[in-house]
DNA sequence: TATGAATGAGCATTCATTCAT
DNA sequence: TATGAATGAATGCTCATTCAT
């Protein structure tokens, strides 16, 4: 047992996970080898295609991860019992935060996934089309009941939003000026001012 | 002599420039090589090494042609003789319809500029900048003399905006139901709307 | 334990015979992976070098299994009470008959004998001629008592019937116009025809 | 030019194709590598592919060049002015002549056949299946003119006739006690015997 | 101004085998 | 008697770049 947790008692997979994630976001996927990856890992490359079938695998656990992750996030906001301008400003700004928190799984999620085997894409797209769908709900649901603006389709509001938050990794720095909650705040408010009547 | 030019009478440099755009943006910098370069533009690799230095060059010479334009348009709505907030809306949507009008060029911008070779990734960053400068400035007169709401950065405002155009690539359709234009209406509508006081 | 033979009551080193046998066949010793053997078995790879010292002994053993069938076969033609046209025919068509019965053990045979270990090699080829020299044994017969023609050596008389037998897995088909009793008819023929004198 | 013909002159996709039949032929496709191809040829494996798309195409420029040498040859004998059984004598120890002096093509030809991918094996069938039909129509016109028995199918005799030229790989050896047209005229005459009426 | 043969380093993946349990 | 995680070496193939012509 000891041959599968060497260093410091984390499994395989999830080391090369790890590994994985960081490289995919440092130099992209295309340019991260899988034996980089298992250097970092401090496996072989039999041990990683042990537990994954392909590069292509290893980058569709990350996208699983994320996924999951805000999906799970967003469905609590958006179910809390709370008036929708208030769900919808605690979701828009959790988002963010959790964005800056896992700024690595946000860059490949934005710039590697177009690297994604067909099949395995169209699945990430459809769990991407129902975070979206969800967070449309409640845009429409605000429109429906009068306290947000209808100017403005509710699809759009939404690709609005989750351009800024896409963008993050593009400049946000963590030793910036602004702490990932005041970012969050902030874009959460340009998003509910925008949506007023 | 007339070599240079055989299909169509388009000078080489400008049909390889051509390819190497449409390729970069149809599967990503890393998936297209030389070879599919210069079979699309119909000559051979001792044509593209005579006029690029690198593959990595040609990269850098689409950013080139994307950001002088982008920024020459910024300049002339910035400069325009009418009051602030027109000019911001002008600006906003402008950028819009010309990166949807050129969603090759925005896709590769978004995706590979991580890319590029350090010191042509300075350049361009600094390019970058100068561009982020002249659109903040907007947004900080508008917020000095009172038309726009000074509760969020000009910094933020701005990435917020730009995070939307950066978008566009992921979910602009031509065949959708909005029209470049009544994209571009609407999302610099969100922005004066996040602006108002 | 009854732990060695779940599916169907067949021992473990059977059905790993079995399944390397047709997969031998189907694909070539090469393309045939160990993993996919132990599968096709429904064992693990442990249980596969359990029992077998290597992919290569797999290969031996199916070759044993063949050889020592086809020896007692020719053994029990050979040792008939009948007059030596009669046995010769017998024998040449009776491997007829039983390499079309088997012929996934036949073309394994004569597509991977290359890949046998040198001691392995050497052993089925003293096999092999053993089994020769006991079919040239008839001929030889048939000759010294003047009822084959001596025109052409015994040697050579017995491998252009055994090329004919290697052959049938080129051309071979169940589902074609004859029956492997009728092309064994044929084939034992040609060769006493061209054996008259 | 100094550069494609180190090695005596011969150019590098001769040499090549030299290399991989002897290297094929002595231990089968799967187990020769394309380093080893390349090493043999005096070349690095760029070169290979520049000139040759992949491994398996190789083998098939080896097929191709034995087919069209016995397909020319077995037309020459097929077409000339003589008896029919004189011609078929001829062809069918012609080719045993030349299978001897090329019997590298020819454990290859036998051996590898199954690894050619599908168009690839199709291509190779649909040649090899003209060849048999050449050689079959000789046999048939004796068959029709009665020269020849009628006991046995054609087809089926033909099969004989070249599971021996088949099996030549196996046993024959340049310094055995046969030389090749001694080889040739015994086993034209097994087949010739074969068809007395 | 252009060709295209050749390089050489790198790539993702496969696989027979071992061994602690 | 059997497991399955892990190894490590090898495999076929790709590709940006160079350079004699």
């Amino acid at each position: 047992m000891a041959r599968t947790t060497e260093p410091g008692g984390t499994p395989v997979p999830q080391r090369l996970l790890a590994a994985a994630t960081r490289l995919f976001a440092e130099r992209g996927y295309d340019r991260t080898s899988v034996q980089e990856i298992v250097e970092a890992a401090g496996v072989t490359k039999g041990a990683l295609y042990h537990y994954f079938g392909s590069k292509d695998d290893l980058l569709h656990e990350v996208y699983g991860r994320v996924l999951r992750l805000q999906q799970e996030r967003l469905d609590a906001f958006a179910d809390a019992d709370a008036p929708v301008e208030q769900r919808l400003r605690d979701a828009a700004a959790d988002v963010v935060v959790t964005t800056i928190e896992n700024l690595d799984d946000a860059s490949i999620f934005f710039r590697s996934m177009h690297h994604l085997s067909p099949e395995k894409d169209k699945q990430v797209r459809s769990e991407r089309r129902r975070y979206h769908e969800r967070f449309r709900a409640l845009v429409e649901e605000g429109q429906r009941t009068g306290v947000f603006s209808t100017a403005t389709p509710a699809d759009l509001v939404v690709d609005y939003h989750f351009g800024s938050v896409h963008h993050l990794s593009t400049w946000y720095r963590p030793d910036g000026p602004l702490t990932p909650q005041e970012v969050a705040d902030h874009l959460a408010d340009l998003l509910l001012r925008a949506l007023r009547p």
